[in-house]
DNA sequence: GACCGGCGAGCAATCGTTTTCTCGGACGCT
DNA sequence: AGCGTCCGAGAAAACGATTGCTCGCCGGTC
């Protein structure tokens, strides 16, 4: 592959003209660029990154670790990101840690080696990746969950109210027996969500009983299998609020083998908006989140703390807001 | 940042010696080895990538260009990809052309300067994209689609095959006007299935006519609107061919609008599987493609190349396979 | 006519690694 | 004891770009 020097050489003129034609640089003599634009096209001359990225100490290139691709949550929060640091010059590389803290760590240890110019990260938790982090100077904007430890820009949404909101819809619907299903203990979201659901039923004076909680992943399987244990009971809530969309679908799966009736028999809200919840019958009740302003605000974040306009940690909350559709009503 | 001439001085030694060291090649003296890994986990010692991979002349990267990070048959197939490269010691990053040549190009153009070791593309068609990689020495594995012009290697799914035998199934169903709502012509999976959905038609003995064919993005907006001006005609098909799982969400809320039921009043059959599609009332029969096969056939042909044992072009044909619910018969 | 200022272009240093080459010392064999 | 071999470690040369510094030239001013 062509290399800068070939470029100099065809074009009659030294490697630092070549470099300061093709970057506009400095004033060079229109003629002479007009050589080297040639000669570079002629050439088919592609700067070589790594070689510009280890001279000019940074790179335009921004990492997005989130948890996973195929949770249409994160995948909005990517679109985000993308079209702020697009318009910015940045490129944005996606990397998938499935919620695992190795890959996790693998992928932060791989963005600080690239010298990336910044990280979003979707922390899995407390980890050996945050550790890494912190003691990087790479900045850094936590999404969707805090990062453990001392306070770093952070992008969130106000799932606990959204939860306890959730909640106050299905007592003003009628149910009175509410469950709930959550993420994995600790992680902040889930935990945020169960907090915001138990709120929801103290304030609405029912009683709270934790044999109508349950944990899984947040995946459809483990759901599935939450939610059949919920709901097989003879004592059975009569509602459940569902921590996130993939879970959903499990929830939903359960009460079709069940042969319970969303709304009817059981009173469903779930966290996410998808584009086939209204397809469902009956459709589903949901917490929408914001999803593409977290990744588009966490980038603006983000490019502002790397062009070092500000110094102390800011923490955006945005806010869900309940869909009320026929799940949630009898 | 750390170097490795700092981690050099602090361990009493020259830099070539922390260099095999840290990469566990040649032999150095277990003595000093250990002053090395002491003093880089003192310093938090993180090699420079850039400098690296300038001085190997190599990255362990992938690129996988994709056309839409919010289609699950796309983040199917980026899982695919990064359980095979993972495996292997490469990262992937992924990037979202949207469908667009001045995107797709640009991104293209990042990873070849960036040389990574091996690109992933679903070419949006002819583009400006391909000509550049087509003149670059980089690997290259077209997935989904092929790339225009000359052969390379190619993942691909029999789609045409699969759309034929759609219709038939839906002819045995007894629907006897069908119709065909596919993506944007020029797109080789978008005109294979409506070729495929002709075979079927021809096959079957049908008449076969343009009026019921039906061409938007791949999305789910411009599929409503097409669903709409096929659907609401007086002599509207009795069953629909969909050519992607988006666009089914648009046809179905069409349906609904229209008071149409799945099944009974238009049976439809879409590409795609989703794990939503068993929960839809009717459930929604599909045409499931091997996503994360194709993902991880093209990663297995990205890195076969990279390793250079091969040298013709190959092409893999997987297969997709209907699966039969509610949503095509009456 | 001499000096100064400015501009345009080249030289060479630099970024942080890896890797080749070289060299010194230790060991073994005759 | 002398010579050859081998092994381990350091010196230094890459890799390909950017950029500070220098220098030559031209034009203007005194």
């Amino acid at each position: 592959m062509a290399t800068i020097s070939d470029v100099a050489t065809r074009a009659g003129v030294s490697t630092a003209t070549v470099s300061r034609a093709l970057n506009g640089k400095s004033s060079v003599d229109p003629q002479l660029a007009a050589r080297v634009f040639a000669a570079a096209a002629e050439l088919g001359y592609r700067p070589n990154g790594p070689a510009r990225n280890l001279r000019k100490q940074e790179t335009a290139v921004l990492a997005l670790i989130i948890a996973d691709v195929e949770n249409p949550f994160f995948t909005a929060i990517a679109r985000g990101v993308e079209d702020v640091a697009h318009a910015a010059g940045y490129s944005v590389v996606l990397c998938n840690s499935d919620d695992e803290p190795a890959k996790e760590r693998e992928y932060i240890d791989v963005a600080l080696q690239e010298r990336v110019a910044g990280i979003l990260l979707s922390p899995t938790g407390h980890s050996e990746g945050v550790e890494l982090l912190k003691r990087s100077t790479t900045p850094v904007v936590a999404v969707d969950r805090p990062l453990p430890g001392t306070p770093s820009d952070t992008v969130l949404v106000d799932s606990r109210r959204a939860a306890a909101e959730a909640v106050q819809h299905l007592v003003d619907q009628g149910y009175r027996r509410i469950g709930c299903l959550t993420g994995p203990s600790g992680v902040r979201t889930a935990d945020d969500r169960l907090a915001g659901y138990r709120d929801g039923v103290r304030a609405a004076g029912l009683p709270s009983d934790d044999v109508l909680v349950r944990r899984s992943e947040f995946k459809a399987a483990g759901a599935k299998r939450a939610a059949h244990s919920l709901l097989a009971r003879p004592d059975r809530p009569d509602a459940v609020l569902v921590a996130n969309n993939m879970m959903a679908v499990g929830v939903l799966e359960t009460c079709a083998e069940l042969g319970l009736r969303a709304g009817r028999d059981v009173g469903v809200v779930a966290f996410d908006d998808a584009p086939w919840a209204t397809l469902l019958d009956p459709p589903l009740t949901v917490v929408a989140q914001p999803a593409y302003d977290v990744g588009a605000v966490a980038a603006q974040l983000l490019l502002g703390r790397i062009s070092g306009e500000r110094t102390e940690a800011t923490t955006r909350t945005l806010s869900a807001h309940l869909v009320a559709r026929a799940s949630s009503s009898r």
